[in-house]
DNA sequence: AACAAATATGTAATCGTTTACATAGAGGGC
DNA sequence: GCCCTCTATGTAAACGATTACATATTTGTT
């Protein structure tokens, strides 16, 4: 492997010499320049990023640890991050975690080194806690929020989203609204239950225990959630999943139940994965812009970063807007499957 | 940021002693290696991964670089990627490309001396040429097969299940069977045509250039070349999309145009993912266990990274399994959508 | 003509590790 | 008591880059 040595040595200079016109510091004669970089190229140079990082102490990486999940948001996510990094030149060094406070740590720790700042995906409310403490590095939080404590964080707007839907699902003429809920130890999932009770609150609607039912984002639960829901005496006459995943698993209960939707029981999800608008009915649901998310974090992460002295916390928040479809029933429904998707999906 | 050196110092020790008990290299008094094991857990020291590869010229990393490719392939072939580069103590550097040879070579570079080794997702059936250069690390090629050269490769088993998918339909009685195409430029995608031609020639049918329709995996391809076989005087009674998110487009350009699936035109797809099950009605496909895809694709680099010296190239294919769902009207239809699913699917 | 300033290049220290080699004491066999 | 072999530790040289400082050459100013 060839090194900045055998490129000095061939083109009769320092290493100085060589290292300054590769990185175009410091004064070199134009034709020095000329030539080895023309060396430098015929000889498939490239400098040793460990080398490099060692004495700049700078790796151009960033790290980025996932709870172990699935599917679109994996992918959209990382997509949005990826672009963003690329375009400031960085790279990014993925590991998937379990959501817990051990493996985070020790995930973090194996990072020393290796990336200049950390992107954590923490939706489980213990998980934060343990991130207090004070990293050495720059780390942005997403989808979750630390207590009182130095980093910057990213959040989806939970609650506004889940309250927009419910309100819709309100002005449709619904009462009896329940709810799907996610995991009571997940940031997003008790935020929406928030924004649910809330929109039920401003409707001067009562809360009811009875209409809020467990779930934990799988579709497998919202099947089940579904089928407990329909063996009610006062049926509900709207369901909103606290995840689109879930609405899935509980339209696919009403179709077996025969149950019409939206003339019975009209369904909202949240999320908005590409399949949303694919359903029968298509399902209506709050839009979260995945790649937005990962992309916003990593400006943040990178600001931190380049500006390590002086960089104000902060805590943000991505917008959600309300994607109304079939499922619902509302008027303003949502043309029937688009022609043209904005992303070309790819099989392999 | 503390260093090997202020470990040394408080123990009173050497570095030389501090990196023998932390590496378990050398011998060591047993009291010696708990002192230091105790000091160095409590000072939080983590060594520098840079300066450690400097020296040792391993990184414990793996590069992946892939495609801009979208949902679930890609979050699926990461988490086995990762999986399984975990469990060998590997980190994953990932970058995204366009599939072009420029931006593969460029991205390569990047990863001198980052990782010890790469994967290459390349789909497009030219990127693959240049990759013939030597690489000085290993590499593992994906979803394309390298004409010559010195890189192990692998790949989805896709003329067999295309082959099957076909079979599968001409048992059904079908004899105008049309295929909706991938890119001609992609390795898959050519394959899986192959794959159909051999089945309908083992039926005895000649293949039908205008029952051939191009496609670029995309549901809007799908729904378009549904659209003109619709079109045609003499109908089709089957459609094999290349890829599942076509199968989808052609769905529901059939369900609008009233068409009945599968009574008038069955549809099959290739990939099996996710959402097929939930599609309406059901849709048959060609399963790709793509999680193994990527699992298979880290062993094998790590392979050729331990065992540098002697790595016979090896050229794998990872096979396909039919799924046969209700789109296809096969008597053995599997059962509506499955209660629970292996994979617990979180939203956020 | 002399000297300062600017330009081009080289020398060597440095980053944080690992590891070959050196050293020193302990134990054992004769 | 001598030598050999372990065991435990230290010393210092790498690894491949960057960069402060030194040096030599050129240019410009007076």
């Amino acid at each position: 492997m060839v090194t900045i040595k055998d490129v000095a040595r061939e083109a009769n200079m320092s290493v100085a010499t060589v290292s300054r016109v590769l990185n175009g510091s410091g004064p070199v004669s134009e034709e020095t320049g000329r030539l080895i970089r023309e060396l430098a190229g015929r000889m498939r140079y490239v400098p040793h990023s460990g080398a490099r990082s060692l004495i700049t102490s700078k790796t151009e990486t960033l790290g980025v640890l996932l709870p172990d999940l699935y599917g679109e948001f994996f992918s959209e996510i990382i997509r949005g991050m990826d672009s963003t990094a690329q375009r400031h030149g960085f790279h990014l060094l993925i590991s998937r975690t379990y959501a817990d406070k051990h493996e985070i740590e020790t995930a973090m720790r194996a990072m020393r080194g290796r990336v200049d700042g950390v992107v954590v995906l923490s939706p489980d409310l213990d998980a934060d806690s343990l991130l207090n403490l004070p990293s050495t590095i720059p780390v942005v939080l997403l989808c979750s929020v630390a207590k009182g404590n130095e980093m910057d964080s990213l959040t989806i707007q939970n609650c506004r989203g889940a309250r927009d839907m419910v309100t819709h699902l309100v002005k449709l003429g619904h009462r009896r609204i329940a709810i799907i809920k996610g995991s009571p130890r997940n940031y997003d999932a008790t935020e929406r239950l928030r924004g649910y009770r809330m929109a039920l609150r401003d409707a001067g609607i009562t809360p009811e225990a009875s209409l809020e039912r467990e779930g934990d984002f799988s579709d497998a639960a919202g099947y089940a959630a579904a089928i407990e829901l329909l063996a009610m005496q006062k049926r509900p006459t709207a369901i909103f999943a606290a995840n689109d995943a879930m609405a899935i698993g509980a339209l696919s209960a009403l179709r077996e139940s025969g149950v019409r939707v939206p003339e019975e029981i009209a369904v909202g999800g949240f999320d908005d994965i590409p399949l949303a608008r694919y359903m029968d009915p298509p399902l209506s649901s709050v839009h979260v812009p995945i790649a937005e998310l990962g992309a916003r974090a990593v400006e943040m992460l990178l600001h931190g970063v380049t500006h390590k002295n002086d960089h104000p916390r902060r805590r943000e928040r991505v917008s959600t807007e309300l994607v109304i479809r079939r499922s619902t029933g509302g008027e303003s429904a949502e043309r029937p499957p688009p022609r043209t998707l904005k992303r070309e999906t790819v099989s392999t």
